[in-house]
DNA sequence: CGCTTATCCGACTAGTCAGGTAGGATTTAA
DNA sequence: TTAAATCCTACCTGACTAGTCGGATAAGCG
């Protein structure tokens, strides 16, 4: 597997977000029913979320949570970077400050780490699939060829 | 943590078979003392790539390892659906036996999987980084030459 | 024929972590 | 003041990763 599923539920929470037409928060609750997820375990994940600046949220009675961004100026990178700890393909991929890969096995004149060149590829490919698409993306699919999202009816 | 170990000694272990020039076979202890990994760890990967017909052996005396093929024919994709169980991005996704993919959440009139185009996209990507490259190219990557080659990802 | 070198094979295990639960504190609208 | 919601910390549990171990089998060699 190569994501867990706080990726693949936290995308859900953002594109149900994305879907609300009108700047009104949604509650995790409703969203955990319209999807079917653990509410408990969702607030674990939307609290990174709203650390990583991707939702804010309104406490209190008819509070919720609200897209901090327009859905097309937030991209799938950000959100699978908030989601999961790490997004490396290979534990000896720690990203350096300055955002690139480096490998921590060695890289001497004779010896150089063979699958660097794979994993730097893979890497890439993975973060150029994830950046190029955004949640405004996700709601026209999801809303393609459906009329009304269950969410939706109930607000 | 994109993949386990398994394939990242699985590569490193088709890499220094590539790296035999003539067709000597090439014992596990060898493999395992030059790359500093568990020998007895690196006998359950070698059993998938056998199994997956990417290596062959030789037992007794003076027995081992070599590739089934040449390496320039053994592509990354190969090797690691060997070593990893899966390598679907997420758990709703699987492989069907025409080899597309498929999501198990309901794609219902009412309700489309609004991550499917998402990890689609993803897989897309990792398959294309990992069917591009060779054995033999991370052999010669690994030797020096190409060093200063496409590190990057292409296409 | 043993002896050594190697692959093969299955069982077992310590540690980690994903996935989820639980309980309560705090904030806010009506 | 009460209900709806976020927020926060701790805890649990089964599965899986990353091994180890002991031995069986097979092949070359003197």
């Amino acid at each position: 597997m190569l994501f867990s599923t706080k990726a693949e539920y936290g995308v859900r929470l953002m594109v149900e977000l994305g879907r609300q037409p009108d700047g009104k928060p949604v509650s995790l609750a409703a969203i955990a029913e319209s999807e079917n997820l653990p509410l408990s375990y969702m607030e674990h994940l939307v609290a990174k979320l709203r650390n990583a600046d991707l939702v804010d949220s309104q406490r209190g009675a008819h509070g919720g949570y609200t897209l901090a961004r327009p859905a097309a100026e937030i991209d799938m990178l950000e959100v699978v970077q908030a989601l999961e700890d790490t997004i490396a393909p290979m534990e000896c991929f720690h990203d350096t400050p300055e955002g690139r890969v480096s490998c921590s096995h060695q890289d001497d004149a004779d010896h150089a780490c063979a699958t660097k060149l794979l994993w730097t590829r893979v890497q890439g490919g993975v973060n150029k699939a994830l950046s190029g698409t955004t949640v405004a993306e996700l709601v026209k699919f999801a809303d393609g060829d459906v009329r009304r999202a269950s969410l939706a009816a109930h607000s």
